[in-house]
DNA sequence: GAATAATGTGTTATTCGGACACAATAGTAA
DNA sequence: TTACTATTGTGTCCGAATAACACATTATTC
């Protein structure tokens, strides 16, 4: 289907959505040593924005993020979580940015429902990025990964608010939830995982005491060394095992920083 | 106004208000020992409620939680965050539980509105129960505190879901976010500080250690002693030194539990 | 086979926490 | 006045946890 075509069958079907509700989701992933986030770019427009959606009426709220996000990558995020909902009464009005539905061969029946007062939802949701293949939506001609400090601009309405809600979240959460079984591959090493806790809380972390904390708590698997090349010794594959993980997060993981 | 008189005005009210969508608020304090949450109880129903309303147009989401919230109080919550959304299709249906609408002098326009489904947007109130005087609703006979281990049954939908999130929100965010000063009156004895905490966490402090911790933290105000006219040492009052108190927050209050 | 660069583990001084002891004090009773 | 009691405020001690650093190990190169 084309754009036209697209905006022909939602303008049909906008009855079977909540009105005045609309979901956006902060999808982040870790790769090359830094958090990024997936971001579109409007066709015919400069404007960046995060993937979203709207609720169906027969449809469980979360359930309408998880179609957003696989319409984005093709799979079923396994790290899916509330934000919070961005409900402020100016959040989306035009003198803040123009708004890029302007710019999109939309009927009027079509524009007035996306120019309404809406209330946001923000979901987070972590995944690896080398396990998915971004894709974009009808409306936009760039669907990609952007670290999370060097966000695209303009970002439509709140969403750079939501992005940087996002990152504070992650910060005091990763402690608590298991994010670090969706953020990395299934086999890493010692150093990988480091960089991980590092580049969320930003922070150095002591190599040596890292490595004997989180290996004391038993939450990993050691597999095969990882013969790189490198003239140095070869370091230990590790993965996660999930089910000590995620008990022993139900106490928190007090040793990070 | 009668109840009969306010049905009347809200049906034609209807349109200001965003359809599908509704709030619903945990209002908790600490009482007699142990945190308490205030319930409604319906007329002409044993069903039983949190406080909640509808968000306006025109009206920021938080502003509706501080309109749903005063109207039971009387005055402005200092602490009021998002909870989280409930948003699953079935959460309002009736097979759950025979919707309170029904036994009401509503017109059929209000039943409809009202027996929609709704996405719920549950907010935490904390305040001090001594400050304020608690009021029911036109809809509601009765409105008073519970202990959140004993809330009255049965509640409608999912509020004691809500409760219950809203109590592990609590334990595992009073490290974070400056609760005790809502919570607690101006001044405190140490005892109470600590069975507050005690009474949130779950657990027993040592009263020594407790003491030398938050002492140290530079967090309290000392004040006169309260002379009770017991035969033993008057105990100091304290109050919470709001700044010092926000910025330690920033770190986190290690030593609890 | 020595050199290099990175990984894996050990050592030590210091801090922190929990358990408990002791001192201080407002009222009571002789 | 003087013990006595109950509770509050503070001190002490020991073991565990933490941070900083040292040392041992090893895959590859020269």
């Amino acid at each position: 289907m084309n754009p036209q075509q697209i905006v022909e069958q939602i303008t049909k079907e906008i009855e079977n959505y909540i009105p005045g509700m609309s979901i956006d989701c902060v999808l982040m992933g870790y790769k090359e040593g830094r958090m990024h986030v997936l971001v579109l770019k409007f066709v015919n427009s400069d404007h960046w924005a995060l993937p979203g959606g709207f609720i169906k009426r027969d449809e469980d709220m979360e359930f309408a993020a998880r179609r957003v996000l696989h319409g984005r990558t093709g799979v079923d995020i396994s790290y899916l979580q509330q934000l919070r909902a961005f409900g402020s009464v100016e959040r989306r009005q035009r003198n803040k940015f123009n708004s890029p539905i302007d710019y999109l061969p939309f009927d009027q029946k079509f524009k007035d429902f996306f120019n309404e007062r809406f209330i946001s939802m923000a979901y987070l949701a972590l995944v690896n990025p080398d396990s998915i293949q971004p894709v974009p939506d009808a409306f936009s001609e760039v669907c990609e990964w952007r670290p999370v400090d060097e966000v695209p601009s303009p970002l439509i309405y709140d969403h750079a608010e939501m992005i940087e809600y996002a990152r504070e979240y992650i910060s005091q959460q990763i402690k608590y939830q298991p994010m670090g079984l969706s953020l990395m591959p299934e086999k890493f090493t010692m150093n990988e995982l480091r960089g991980l806790y590092e580049a969320v809380l930003g922070v150095e972390l002591d190599r040596a005491n890292f490595q004997k904390k989180i290996l004391k708590l038993g939450i990993l698997n050691r597999h095969e060394k990882q013969m790189t090349g490198a003239a140095n010794k070869a370091p230990y594959l590790y993965s996660f095992n999930e089910e000590k993980y995620k008990a022993t997060l139900e106490r928190g993981l007090g040793f990070l920083s």
